[in-house]
DNA sequence: TGTACATCAGTGAACGCGCGTTCACTGATGTAC
DNA sequence: TGTACATCAGTGAACGCGCGTTCACTGATGTAC
């Protein structure tokens, strides 16, 4: 790349970081300015509109870095998760390597989910979204799940990606000061997650008798 | 109650419910300034310091606001846990009439409960805590569980109020806008808990056995 | 009951400040010949 | 290779604006006698 446009891309770079070392305090995304940011990159005002439209595109950059961060590491459980043995745990661990590895960008993810701006959420939502679909076409494949119908799938999928995403919060707090939370957030999440697919293996449907009477 | 402190009284309410209305309209709670939220009050920015000190104060006041409507939920469902027959059922429709009912104070709680200030977001934090302790002790009462450790309860009680908050969006989502959603988010909340209670019941612990290695 | 004084929720004006956005500019990098 | 011109990322000054906070105030409500 031509040197000019690659120094470019250097600031547009120092921008995106900076906002998320900002909010590193603790500080969610709709609280910081423009001005700020461009402070914290070293960079005139003004230089931001030489990169993105207002802070809104900027977010929408950092959900889309972000998911790049969260694609991979999905891939790479996906990729893992038909093995034969012990694919919870493996999965887990591959996932929350990927989460030391990225902490501000899931930790923005986590932030920003359900946050101040609706162009953010949205975005953020719509990976969800195509990451659920992604996991419900793994979990046709199991043998152990072939007696769950189409629904079933799409709200097992679901229901196993908002238990580790409503994790994160206790895996990022976990790796800031690993003392204070009241178990490991990473064998939690196992367990939790062993919860759901012995219910979803032992699954006999709405009206499968008794035993799903709770 | 003396006129005045009543009208006082009136008006703290009136500051609590227009930072609610601001907030309906998708923005997050960080997002709000003073000023605004004086003027859908009706009354002069420099009133509000008759009532909180900062927005923060005025956030947290929202907390204990919500944590109402949460805990008289919560009551009502805990009451009806115990029964015998489709009891998920029920608790689940006691407890998304009391999401309907107090629509704001929910949509509130979702959105800052990973938001912008710290101090609301840990009291949000706290109330939680506090909610899966209370699940905790009716899930040791509960026969088809005696098979579970204290651990094992703590987890589960965690894993059902996440999968229940976190379904928190798509039921507001609903409530706005029925068409949107792909399924129900009611029967849908319903066949998640089940499919965590039937694998509690079925739960042969970490060495139980193969079984277990999912 | 009537009067004189105290309280205090809400007012209205003022302040200094950081904000987002604009603009003409500079000067290093890139291109054409 | 050398020269003349074009591009454009980043500059620095300026703008009008809404912000949070302060202050002395007003006038209705409450209290004491």
């Amino acid at each position: 790349m031509l040197p000019r446009a690659e120094k470019k891309l250097q600031t547009r770079h120092t921008l995106l970081q900076s906002t998320l070392d900002l909010m590193d305090g603790g500080r969610g995304f709709c609280g910081l300015s423009l001005r700020e940011v461009t402070r914290q990159a070293g960079v005139v005002p003004a230089a931001f509109y030489r990169h993105f439209e207002d802070m809104d595109q900027l977010g929408l950059a950092l959900v889309q870095e972000s998911t790049q961060s969260l694609l991979t590491a999905i891939r790479q459980v996906r990729h893992n998760e038909l093995e034969v043995g012990g694919a919870i745990d493996a999965s887990v661990r591959i996932f929350l390597d990927h989460v030391e590895a990225n902490r501000q960008h899931f930790m923005f993810l986590a932030r920003e989910q359900f946050g101040g701006s609706s162009l953010v959420r949205q975005a953020i939502t719509n990976v969800y979204r195509q990451f659920s679909n992604d996991l419900m076409a793994d979990l046709a494949d199991m043998s152990r799940l072939k007696h769950l119908d189409r629904e079933d799938l799409a709200i097992l999928s679901d229901l196993l990606i908002k238990a580790v995403f409503s994790s994160l919060p206790d895996v990022l707090d976990h790796l800031e000061s690993p003392a204070t939370a009241p178990f490991d957030p990473q064998s939690a999440l196992v367990h939790k997650l062993r919860f759901i697919m012995i219910g979803a293996k032992h699954w006999l449907g709405i009206r499968g008798g008794k035993d799903q009477r709770l």
